[in-house]
DNA sequence: GTATTTGCAAACACTTTGCAAGCAT
DNA sequence: ATGCTTGCAAAGTGTTTGCAAATAC
């Protein structure tokens, strides 16, 4: 793991656990009701707060699936998500796939692409100077 | 265009104006920016009815960058945005491009990924029934 | 013991809703 | 004339901040 002054408290421990076992990336309420179901009664600011500070130390990626919130999991190989738009239910697509993709999903996966968003982060030329 | 019962009042015209003219998705604060820039002082909420109204007409795309809000801009043909995390540039990519993808943008672009993410809308077997 | 972490209250940013007044057709 | 559109006020989400109390080490 990081080398970080990370103090193993009840809340921090349970969030890292949860997103370890989570297969899926998860939201702040999905955590507090996961917490709660485990007599922890943490507060949301609290679990912001661990979140900022995974997140942070990298040792967790924030997506957004167009939901107006954030979810958050952690980090491990590249891969994409399938979302279904009606159910909301979220599949993991390994890969480093890019051809034939919509058509390879349809097929493989028996999900039904309806769009997808592909954005890249970084510099522009300006800015690597 | 397409046919609607849309009453051609100053605020539409503008926010559709501004849309047409504008080459990357634009927040909300800007759109109110630039109609203030042109004495139409719209207030948000209008803007916001407005944007929704084109949206579920699908007249224009709502997409999300990770910044905690929407931008919108005017459907058009596939494209892919490359995104500065330093000064917050928003450039398209056309394309059904898949392949070796990074790469050539960094080659192509001059623009240096950092990350991107792709993620698919649309249903999964159970919602397809 | 001490620095870090937490809870509470409050604020903040973005977006949505209810209702009455205003406007395009 | 009338139904669609707007503004205002308010509320609804999701997220962040300040500060004092609690806690891990």
């Amino acid at each position: 793991m990081v080398k970080l002054n990370l103090k193993k408290t009840p809340a921090r421990l349970a969030i890292s656990e949860f997103l370890s076992t989570s297969n899926t990336p998860v939201d702040v309420e999905e955590i507090i009701k996961h917490l709660r179901a485990q007599d922890l009664d943490t507060n949301k600011v609290t679990v912001y707060r661990i979140l900022d500070f995974l997140f942070k130390n990298q040792i967790i990626d924030r997506v957004e699936f167009g939901e107006g919130k954030y979810r958050y999991e952690l980090k491990k190989n590249h891969h994409h998500h399938l979302i279904c738009t009606n159910c909301g239910k979220i599949q993991d697509v390994e890969g480093n796939l890019v051809e034939n993709l919509e058509k390879n999903i349809q097929k493989d996966k028996n999900f039904q692409v309806k769009s997808h968003s592909l954005e890249f982060f970084g510099l522009c030329l300006n800015c690597q100077k």
